[in-house]
DNA sequence: TTAATATTTTAGATTTGTCTAAAAATATTT
DNA sequence: AAATATTTTTAGACAAATCTAAAATATTAA
């Protein structure tokens, strides 16, 4: 496996999270994405497309190539494994160890990052909740969980509902809970075990225990 | 404190560790110590001047000003910590966590290294004796050992002598081992206690036990 | 103390990654 | 389908860090 700049690597690790919400990624996403602007993207899409990193014909938006997401499993483990050092051994809070993460993540030695692995177990999933792709790029696919035991703050699609009655449907619509939806849960509340959640950036609302329990999400990058 | 690039970083550093050998530092001094050309160093010396890290007048060397001396140290520090963390939990051999640590050592999130420090309970030296320096940069002034705890590799000064018989004297100075002198230990042999010095890039040679009890010398980079 | 040699600096070029402004291509609206 | 708007790409510039070759300065040796 060949070496990429740091650049390069935010570039692709940035195109595989975007990925699996579209299938393909646009110049303005990733220039949103990164904080950067349509052109500079062009110029890298280039660059990687020459490294045969990614797919990419002009206009047409662009996809990672095989290659390309293997490079972007190393990071992504890398990321991920940082991420359960920080929390697990040094202590930082899950909101914390993102960011710190962002810069250890480029140190790409492997033998580096598959000691820190061992050393801390192989663990499976990050303090968000994450899957960590394992020494060889394979991640585990995330299995369906309740809404009662997704963990706050994290970001879940919406894969499927246990109880198929009308009443339940209906409530559903109502609160434009879908299949595919993205939401997250931001409290939970002990008295009732009612739950607090928020679609995307909309204002976020409760929902009782009795529907939460019916509703089953997918989390995790892959 | 401000963030430095990884290059100047490597600069700063370079030239700390120069310094303490001589004083001031020499183009071509730090040009091979980096593997870089006199050029690329001059024109690093002309943009570290006007950051106010060192002094520097055309043809006259450089050395590091009480700032620079401060950013320096905060890269040793960090080196240092990552060097004693890949030995102590990572179970890295002494000889591997130099290389890891070179790119380690350039994420320079405060929090993070003070917390690690915490993590590896304030460790005071690296796994080749060198000190670390603590959260406010100040470092232990390296103490006088007896030649016969030396560290394998790792070079020191000779910094006094406890017989001070014309014997003693006679046999050190047949040997080139004056006050001042670098040396480090390549080799201890169980049979005699023997040890086997080198002094810069000669050739090793031996010395009893008997001499090596009443050597001391003092290591550390500072 | 000059002449030869070595060191250091300057001048100008190159690479990587970024940007702005303008042009080209694609999408959307009326 | 033509006009308008949006997206994407190109062209050209810039900063950081490096390099080579030539010029300037310092050191050494005759």
């Amino acid at each position: 496996m060949l070496n990429y700049s740091t650049s390069e690597e935010n570039y692709i690790k940035a195109i595989f999270h975007l990925q699996r919400q579209d299938g393909t990624v646009t110049t303005n996403e990733l220039a949103n994405e990164l904080k950067t602007k349509p052109a500079s993207v062009t110029d890298m899409m280039k660059k990687l497309k020459v490294k045969k990193l990614l797919h990419y014909e002009p206009y047409q938006g662009f996809r990672l190539s095989s290659e390309g997401s293997k490079v972007a499993l190393g990071i992504v483990r890398r990321h991920r494994l940082w991420e359960y050092f920080l929390a697990e051994k040094l202590k930082f809070t899950w909101d914390e160890v993102h960011e710190v993460a962002e810069d250890l993540e480029h140190v790409s030695n492997k033998k580096l990052i598959d000691k820190l692995d061992e050393y801390l177990g192989f663990p499976r999933v990050d303090p968000h909740g994450d899957p960590i792709p394992d020494a060889n790029g394979r991640i585990e696919i995330s299995k369906k969980i309740c809404l009662t035991d997704l963990p706050l703050n994290k970001v879940a699609v919406v894969s499927g509902v246990s109880n198929q009655s009308s009443e339940i449907l209906e409530l559903l619509e109502h609160k434009k809970i879908n299949i595919g939806v993205k939401l997250e849960v931001k409290k939970r509340f002990e008295f009732d075990h009612s739950i607090e959640v928020r679609i995307g950036r909309q204002p976020a609302f409760t929902i009782s225990k009795e529907l939460a329990e019916n509703i089953f999400v997918k989390y995790g990058s892959q």
